[in-house]
RNA sequence: UGGGGCGUCGCCAAGCGGUAAGGCACCGGAUUUUGAUUCCGGCAUUCGCAGGUUCGAUCCCUGCCGCCCCAGCCA
């Protein structure tokens, strides 16, 4: 179940770096930045990056990448790690923050201007970036390109003081203003941001850019391995220049593809916008690509992890379908949920031979596999329910279910046969009266006749009823990002919230545990809004039904 | 049109000069008291295209085509 890690470009430049002799250890680090929930493409990177470092005998840290105050809060902190935590990694004593090096980070800074590599600027954002060029036309140089070090210390250091507004000024380096890199013309280090931050509070009112944060960050750790996704490629010069400038630790930094999966928006902004605009109840909402939300929905985290192994990791861009990480979750969960009955849409089934009032315990084995989980029992009666769409009045012969006539297995009981259907006024059908041949309990009919068909179904007098939701994909559109508003092709049917009339053992389970409904689904009591005794069910996922596409 | 990347089966993805791994999907067939699971078998003479180097190229060279990213005082 679990996949062996097959070989991807990344190990192969750590394979080399190491035989090389240019490293001796291996550490890497997840660095998300706190403005949001995880979702699953963060899963990918965290996978890879602890993934990595498990299997080189390294160690990956977590670092908050928090520069930015006005985007980050502590809420976010916790959830991302409890998140990590129960994908299944540890990042030991290694937790930092970005903010830990704002003192740090400014020396740098200060070391820089003093070396005639940074100024400060004092354009507005509209004339920055008109001078910045374009991508085809060099930039100019800033009319205080050449300000002096003194004055250029002078500034910074009243910048900091917070004696400017936001904007007023901003601290920039000095390289290359007609670079066909853009990220080499001249980049922002520092900007005046009078924000209160979620772990500095107002001790500070500059902050430092990510570009002259993050490489740094790396450095100071003494990450070995920089793994980040391929838009970072043309930042990399820069983290090297920086690196270089200051003459410090240089990590090397690899890119990879970020995940794309189908039928969902992996954007923060788009994720925060679904839950402040309530088009679902939360990051952690069961339809949400959040890792909290696939928790909620049901997912073990081993089906994540399995997921981004064999996804695999790459530089092109790719796009996964969603049916494959389903089928990563399934797999998990065949081997661990057990099995119980539930009908979803009830059919009223009266077994005629049967005596009224009379009750048989009959056992069933929690699991087909795996008879160490042993067997529970179930209350056979008169009177069951089957689930609707297993009758049909005119079936084809390719149809194992009931019909008039027919006969089908009632799944851990007895064989039945319809023999008449019964219908209200309006020509519904409203029950069907069916014969038990009562010697069909765990063994095949004696005179040897198949029969292929076997049914789930509840007995009427013992069955509960229970809250279900039924989730499907959030989006109608395979690309949602591709569609003129996103929002447009929301899926109006992903959450359907009815009753299942379940077997009265499903009364019995705890929070979070997952069961297959058998011939249905996976089920997952929710974490949230289920109570003692009162458990409410999120569908996970569905068994495949191969009925369903040959029909 | 400047720069940086990427193009191997429907979807991912190994391969790194010696003659195309694997997974998913799909198609057969077996087992099965879940049309589930499991199990067997099939599934790229071909690696974006065109040239070239070589005994030999998906791997090296040249040119072309296609796709993605970059002009935040976001990360």
């Amino acid at each position: 179940m679990s996949q062996e890690p097959t070989s991807n470009f990344i190990r192969t430049m750590i394979d080399e770096g190491l035989a090389g002799g240019h490293r001796q250890k291996l550490i890497t680090r997840f660095p998300p930045e706190p403005n949001g929930y995880l979702h699953i493409g963060h899963a990918k990177s965290i996978c890879l990056n602890f993934g990595l470092a498990e299997s080189y005998g390294g160690r990956c840290h977590l670092r908050f990448d928090d520069t930015n105050p006005a985007k980050e809060e502590q809420e976010y902190v916790e959830a991302i790690k409890t998140d990590v935590r129960w994908l299944g990694f540890d990042w030991g004593e290694h937790l930092y923050f970005a903010s830990d090096y704002f003192d740090q980070l400014y020396r740098w800074a200060v070391k820089l201007i003093q070396a005639g590599k940074a100024y400060v600027d004092s354009q507005s954002a509209d004339e920055m970036r008109a001078n910045r060029g374009s991508l085809t036309a060099p930039g100019v140089d800033s009319p205080h390109r050449e300000r002096s070090v003194e004055e250029n210390l002078d500034l910074f250091e009243r910048m900091k003081k917070g004696e400017f507004p936001d904007g007023k000024h901003i601290l920039r380096a000095k390289i290359d203003m007609k670079s066909p890199n853009m990220n080499l013309r001249d980049p922002a280090m520092y900007r005046i941001l009078h924000a209160e931050h979620h772990r500095t509070a107002d001790r500070w009112c500059i902050y430092p850019m990510y570009d002259f944060a993050h490489g740094q960050e790396d450095s100071i750790e003494g990450v070995t391995h920089s793994i980040c996704t391929l838009e970072f490629e043309d930042h990399r010069p820069l983290y090297d220049w920086f690196v270089e400038q200051l003459e410090i630790h240089a990590p090397q930094q690899i890119e990879f593809a970020r995940l794309n999966l189908s039928y969902t928006v992996m954007s923060k902004r788009k994720l925060l916008q679904l839950v402040t605009e309530q088009h679902v109840e939360g990051w952690d909402d069961p339809r949400m690509p959040t890792i909290s939300g696939m928790r909620r929905r049901g997912y073990p985290a081993a089906a994540i992890r399995n997921f981004c192994e064999k996804i695999g990791v790459g530089k092109s861009y790719s796009w996964i379908d969603l049916s494959v990480l389903e089928e990563s979750v399934r797999e998990v969960l065949n081997q661990t949920a057990q099995r119980r009955m539930a009908v979803l849409e009830p059919l009223k089934v009266t077994i005629t031979n049967y005596p009224t009032g009379q009750v048989e315990e009959l056992q069933a084995p929690n699991h087909p596999q795996q008879p160490e989980l042993g067997t529970r029992t179930l209350p056979f009666s008169r009177e069951l329910y089957i689930e609707r769409n297993d009758f049909m009045e005119d079936p084809p012969k390719k149809f194992f279910r009931l019909g008039p006539g027919r006969e089908v297995r009632l799944r851990n009981a007895y064989i039945i046969r319809c023999d008449d259907v019964i219908r209200d006024d309006s020509g519904q059908v409203t029950e069907l009266h069916c014969s038990a041949d009562l010697d069909t309990l765990g063994k095949n009919p004696a005179d040897g006749r198949k029969v292929k068909g076997i049914i789930h179904w509840v007995s009427a007098d013992h069955a509960t009823s229970v809250p279900v939701r039924l989730y499907d994909r959030l989006f109608n559109q395979e690309n949602p990002d591709k569609a003129e508003d996103y929002l447009q092709v929301l899926n109006p049917d992903s959450l359907q919230m009815t009753e299942a009339l379940a077997e009265p053992n499903l009364l019995n389970v705890q929070s979070g545990e997952t069961l297959q409904f058998e011939r249905v689904g996976y089920f997952c009591v929710d974490s949230k809004d289920s109570t003692a005794g009162a458990p409410v069910f999120n569908r996970t996922v569905t068994l495949r039904d191969t009925w369903a596409k040959m029909k």
